[in-house]
DNA sequence: AAATAATAGTTGATTTTGTAACTAACAAGC
DNA sequence: GCTTGTTAGTTACAAAATCAACTATTATTT
């Protein structure tokens, strides 16, 4: 071929992290999928919750840049579960605050101590340095500061 | 609460990685989904077939880590679309040779200039060093290398 | 204060993905 | 050569994500 072709698909960085999220996805996957039956969807809503205590579906929805229906979706078979609460906020009653039950505060700290874990194990591959740095490029990326 | 909170979920790998992967997808997606009205995996076929030549859906898969199914209806989609033509691998008559047609050439070119520039785009926030950096780390936690 | 717009969240229909079972062709073992 | 095992790719069915329309409530306009 007479193509012009400096640009490699390997580098190209949308391919790249969805890559790399897919497969750091992976790994940790299988424990909320296997041990909870979780989705997703609903471990991010239990972490938002028991890492920030209590809020609503719109709060977690930004914080998470999650849809809406995703939410409103995690947040019935997290309640159904009966790892959560929801209550009708009375000063606006259009929207509920969301607070993690006692077993829904057991599995978040079981997964959060599973995550922590997981973490550890990646930074293994590069030094303090680098993931500092990775964090830092990261979160620039996804709009995050 | 007396919590244990030096986890942040906002640092944990997988979900930033997650994050910044759909971020950095978003907005490169307008480009091949409107205009063209491909999904992601279609387009990463067609790259595959511009950026390397020729190839079998399984040759395909492996590089692009996809899953089969995904790859055949992508293929059935771009064939169906006269983008790339199939032709049965006669040494192995499982197989087939998927090439893009003249068509499918000339949209790989224009998705290709768009990913040049949206790549340029995005590098434009960091040193050069830090890109270098990042690539590597991200292509390691691929499993790429 | 009535009418209009905006917001929080839900629901249903459609699209896309994931999983498993399948067909067709090839490869090995005996 | 025939049975058994693999591999390339497709298809059918189930699960999940996306999109649009909807309800209920609050905010704004006139």
């Amino acid at each position: 071929m007479t193509e012009k072709d400096d640009f490699d698909l390997r580098n190209f960085m949308p391919f790249l992290l969805n890559l790399a999220a897919e497969q750091s996805s992976l790994g940790f996957q299988r424990t909320y999928k296997n041990r909870y039956g979780m989705l997703r969807t609903e471990w991010r809503v239990l972490f938002h919750l028991g890492n920030y205590g209590e809020m609503t579906a719109k709060d977690i929805g930004e914080r998470a840049v999650m849809h809406k229906t995703k939410i409103s979706r995690a947040v019935a078979k997290l309640s159904q579960r009966r790892y959560l609460t929801r209550t009708r906020d009375e000063t606006d009653r259009r929207s509920e605050r969301l607070a993690l039950t006692p077993a829904g505060l057991a599995v978040y700290r079981e997964l959060r101590q599973e995550a922590e874990a997981y973490e550890a194990q990646l930074g293994k591959q590069f030094t303090t340095g680098e993931v500092a740095l990775l964090r830092m490029m990261l979160r620039r990326l996804a709009g995050l500061d």
